[in-house]
DNA sequence: ACCTCAAACATTTTT
DNA sequence: TGTTTGAGGT
């Protein structure tokens, strides 16, 4: 164990560092050296003689959490290492919860949902009631079961709560309740949970069981918490609860990174924690180690516009460096074209590699360009988030093999592989199947099992094609425990005949999906020779669904410029940073227009993307850009005024090429689309441009303690009004959403009683 | 039961 | 623009 690295650190970073006994919490700036102090701080507990076992470290990303562990590994060896409780808050929640599943009605090798399962389920589910889909959104259904159980409605309660069945009555949704009741009963039949399960079950089980409560407090003598402010509230409730005997709790976050509001994270969990543990030390790291002293500075200058923030300065000794560019583009191609020449340049005079460089983007739909564009100039490249490896048709075609051999009750896998490769099972005799199931309250595998029982009419062929599937099945299930984990996994993918249909797909989709394929079983093949003793199946796939992209890491060549979302790159660093697509509706989403909050979200964001840079930033924006096929004419962003001018660079970048003409072979459909039915998104756009006052309602009619309506928020009250004329706010009390800040005049607010 | 094509849909961010 | 879904034909 190397005993030095306290060397490394500076006076208040050892000083948190050292700070174990009674909770602490760590306000970390941008590139203030956070994870070193985690990283630090749990070498400082070993070399302490506490014991790896005890030590619970939750982090944002499977990323994060693994590149953490390697760095502890460096400094006291892999046998202690190992042995650290480290992870995503999913993932270390699904272990506990497989090994108490039997206090929760639930099996150890419970499927996890992913949000295609739970969307498929829903699906299904709005058929057989026979909803009109255009009124039961999918999405919005999914968004509304998921924000229930975030804020600890269950079903039940929601069958009490006046105001939500209120609100779904005005929205024609009367029939959710049963939607949102009926999902949960079809999760647990099929011995599944969805992502928002794995906490609420957790809470539930330290809730009901006392025993097992005090089994973890006592385990988890120390607690750590990587990016505090992106936590929920049930994270937040849950780790109270676990920590409320030791009290050995020490949460590092940074307020002006908090960009997961939309999932339910909230910034109050800071202020609670002050609340809940007065005897808590707090320690500000406000020296940036990473970034040029301009680079530091604009940052400043863009977070000091948002109003809700801790008190901190950041500041740096390092060299002040270049000036930050800013580029106007003619349109989102040219954009594109510009950076991949920037990129060009650069890697030229500098001899920068590739992997020195990121281009970051606000929505995933904006790589497109830009991947064209690097490609042109043979610039290598990866990207992130997007279509996950594991959320390919494929790939989830044959994880479904393997879930319903471990699990019968998994309806979705078992929807999904029936009929896949085709084998005569039609849609007619699954429906037959799902309503018997429902009817009986048991499992479509035991409708199947019991046809003759149930008295099912069912003609002798396709009841011999459904006898054939189970048996593929059971006999994979004989084997699924006594096999390794490859020798099983490449005999299903063989037996089932995926392989054989990929491999006689000659496409070059085909091919594509045949090498995805071969690259599961490869990774199947690390997992099982790199673990001996639990090297089966089922131990593999109890990781796969909390897996994202991210994880799985690309060793060819590492020498590639990254692409991703702001979002994605948050706890990344890059020497030369480029930030594209600033303009008005795009970052800033037009979405964030409704209230100050999601604005100053969208803020923290930017604040995010600029201190990912060390060396240089490039911002672009684009005068038009492609949305929906359309030509979209943008104007700049609000933030690039925000930025200190002192540390700017304005550029005009016009290549020669205009866009060239686009002509659409369905020019009749556009046509009439564009004449019948303006797109919702145009309409916004028209109502945010053209008026800066909200028409539909005399704003001086809004006062306290009057009943309104949201088109997205339903029903609430106004509790508070801020500022006055076109700057009037109010502050609205949301049932089933919150409390929200909204300026009224973009807000569409009605009305409704007084 | 399966295949094909045109119409409809979608774009905020993700464990 | 690219992808998904459903109707209608075989």
């Amino acid at each position: 164990m190397q005993e030095n690295y306290i060397q490394n650190l500076n006076p208040e970073q050892e000083k948190a560092v050292k700070h174990i006994d009674g909770p602490s919490m760590v306000i970390a700036g941008a590139g203030s050296g956070k994870t070193r102090v985690l990283t630090y701080k749990i070498v400082y507990l070993l070399q302490n003689n506490i014991k790896p076992s005890s030590i619970l470290a939750l982090t944002f990303t499977n990323k994060a959490s693994k590149e953490m562990q390697k760095r502890i590994e460096e400094i006291v060896g892999f046998n202690y290492s190992n042995n650290l409780w480290m992870g995503t808050f999913h993932s270390v929640f699904s272990r506990i919860l497989r090994f108490e599943a039997n206090h929760l009605n639930y099996s150890s090798n419970f499927t996890i949902y992913d949000t295609e399962d739970s969307k498929s389920l829903i699906r299904s589910i709005i058929k057989e009631l026979n909803l009109d889909k255009e009124i039961y959104k999918v999405n919005f259904i999914r968004n509304r079961i998921s924000s229930m159980k975030n804020n600890f409605i269950t079903a039940k309660e929601y069958n009490n709560k006046k105001e939500l069945i209120e609100a779904d009555k005005i929205a024609k949704r009367i029939e959710f309740g049963r939607i949102y009741n009926i999902y949960n009963n079809r999760c647990m039949k099929a011995d599944a949970m969805d992502f928002d399960d794995l906490l609420i079950k957790t809470y539930e089980l330290l809730s009901r069981n006392k025993d097992t409560l005090l089994k973890y407090q006592e385990k988890f003598k120390y607690i750590l918490i990587d990016e505090y402010q992106d936590t929920n509230n049930i994270q937040y409730l849950i780790i109270k609860k676990i920590a409320a005997l030791y009290k050995n709790i020490c949460v590092v976050g940074d307020d002006a990174q908090s960009i997961y509001s939309f999932r339910g994270a909230n910034i109050q969990n800071i202020l609670n924690f002050k609340l809940d543990y007065p005897e808590h030390k707090i320690y500000k790291l406000e020296q940036n180690y990473r970034s040029t002293s301009t680079i530091v500075e604009a940052a400043n200058s863009i977070i000091k516009h948002n109003k809700k923030q801790i008190k901190k300065k950041v500041w740096t000794n390092n060299i002040q460096g270049e000036k930050i560019i800013i580029a106007k583009t003619g349109s989102d191609n040219e954009e594109s074209r510009i950076v991949a020449k920037t990129i060009n340049d650069i890697q030229l005079q500098n001899e920068a590699r590739y992997e020195e460089f990121a281009i970051l983007y606000r929505t995933n739909a904006q790589s497109r360009a830009l991947e064209e564009a690097l490609r042109k100039r043979n610039i290598a490249y990866k990207i992130y988030g997007g279509l996950s490896f594991y959320q390919r048709k494929e790939i989830k075609d044959l994880l479904s093999y393997y879930r319903l051999t471990i699990n019968q009750k998994d309806e979705e896998a078992l929807k999904r592989i029936i009929n896949y490769p085709a084998r005569g099972i039609g849609l007619t005799t699954i429906q037959k199947l799902t309503i018997a199931a429902n009817k009986m309250n048991i499992s479509i595998w035991e409708v199947i099992n019991n046809i003759e029982e149930i008295g099912l009419t069912i003609n002798n062929g396709t009841k011999n094609k459904l006898e054939n599937f189970v048996s593929l099945i059971n006999t994979f299930k004989e084997e699924i425990e006594i096999e390794d984990a490859y020798t099983i996994a490449e005999k299903i993918a063989k037996k089932s005949g995926i392989l054989s249909e990929l491999y006689n797909d000659k496409t070059n989709e085909g091919i594509n999906r045949f090498e995805n394929i071969q690259e599961l079983l490869n990774g199947i093949k690390t997992f099982t020779d790199s673990s001996e003793q639990n090297n089966t199946l089922p131990e593999f796939m109890k990781e796969v669904a909390l897996l994202t992209n991210e994880d799985k890491e690309d060793q060819k060549t590492n020498n590639k410029v990254t692409l991703m979302t702001i979002h994605s790159a948050k706890g990344l660093e890059f020497p030369y940073v480029f930030i594209v697509g600033l303009e008005e509706n795009l970052f800033p989403s037009l979405m964030s227009k409704e209230s100050e909050e999601s604005m100053e979200e969208e803020r923290r964001l930017f604040y995010v993307a600029i201190t990912r840079a060390k060396k240089r930033v490039f911002i672009t924006f684009a005068a038009s850009r492609f949305k929906w096929g359309q030509i979209i004419d943008c104007s700049p962003s609000r933030f690039i005024r925000e930025i200190d001018s002192n540390c700017l660079e304005k550029k005009e970048m016009y290549s020669k090429e205009t866009r060239k003409p686009v002509y659409s072979v369905h020019l009749k459909t556009r046509d009439r689309r564009d004449k019948t039915k303006q797109s919702v998104y145009q309409k916004k756009l028209r109502k945010i441009n053209n008026n800066t006052i909200n028409s539909r309602i005399d704003l001086t009619k809004i006062t306290n303690g009057i009943k309104v309506k949201h088109n997205q928020f339903g029903t609430g009250t106004v509790i508070n009004i801020q500022g006055e004329g076109i700057n009037k706010k109010a502050t609205v009390f949301f049932a089933g959403v919150g409390q929200k800040n909204l300026l009224l005049r973009f807000a569409k607010l009605e009305i409704i009683e007084k």
